[in-house]
DNA sequence: AGTGGGATCTGT
DNA sequence: CAGATCCCACTA
């Protein structure tokens, strides 16, 4: 089991973001890897391949490392590879990697998963509703159940959370143009707007909103 | 000590 | 398009 190590993420937030698109983000439940000996109990892993993301770089006014250093926003200036989570609206939590070195406050929003099938999905709904259910970062942390708690992690399967690179094929057909990434401006700002520094696989059901 | 607004989501 | 709902960063 291969998982990205933080000298992949030790880059500007705007390289990492597009390459994250087609990585899949796991999530381990239970105490064993791929622990589905037992059907319908909850456990094991549930993972979703990234299909949006967000780079939030350092003067960039809506990065909320933009100003200066806080116990809120400090993970994001932890060394590339860690997780950066925070509650919204008192009400959902977001979920970022941090990007660059250490000290350098930036990260990446991921918006959005295709999720993979799992017993603790099972009352998911139709298959429509089952690809929605990761589509945007306040619900992609509610099925993942990720919360502050997981704030400043390293992103490893010590952790109980880590993204795995693209598959060849993913690869491949990103590669070709099989499967085309747009980039656009990002979403729900009131500064830095402008910055076109949103990315997601343009023909992916669960990307959060399209124009 | 008080307060205004926020990288969201759902239903009207 | 309003409302939920909480925390935090900034001002005084």
């Amino acid at each position: 089991m291969t998982h990205l190590t933080p000298d992949w993420f030790q880059r500007p937030a705007t390289e990492v973001a597009p390459d994250l698109l087609g990585c899949t983000i796991v999530r381990q439940f239970g105490q064993f890897d791929s622990d589905d000996r037992f059907p319908g109990r909850i456990s094991g892993c549930l993972s979703g391949r990234i299909v949006e993301t967000e780079a939030y770089e350092p003067g960039d006014p809506a990065c909320h490392a933009y100003r200066r250093r806080t116990e809120r926003n400090a993970a994001m200036f932890a060394p590339g590879g860690h997780s950066y989570i925070y509650l919204i609206y008192g009400v959902y939590h977001c979920f970022n990697v941090v990007t660059d070195g250490e000290g350098v406050g930036s990260a990446v929003l991921i918006r959005a998963l295709e999720l993979e099938p799992h017993p603790r999905l099972a009352q998911a709904g139709t298959p429509k509703q089952f690809q929605r259910l990761a589509a945007g970062p306040g619900k992609l942390c509610q099925v993942l159940d990720l919360d502050r708690t997981w704030n400043g992690l390293p992103l490893e399967p010590k952790s109980g959370l880590w993204i795995e690179p693209r598959s060849i094929l993913v690869q491949k057909a990103i590669e070709v143009g099989r499967e085309p990434i747009v980039q656009t401006t990002r979403i729900g700002l009131s500064q830095g707007k402008e910055y076109p520094w949103r990315w997601y696989l343009a023909r992916s059901p669960a990307v959060s909103k399209k124009p």
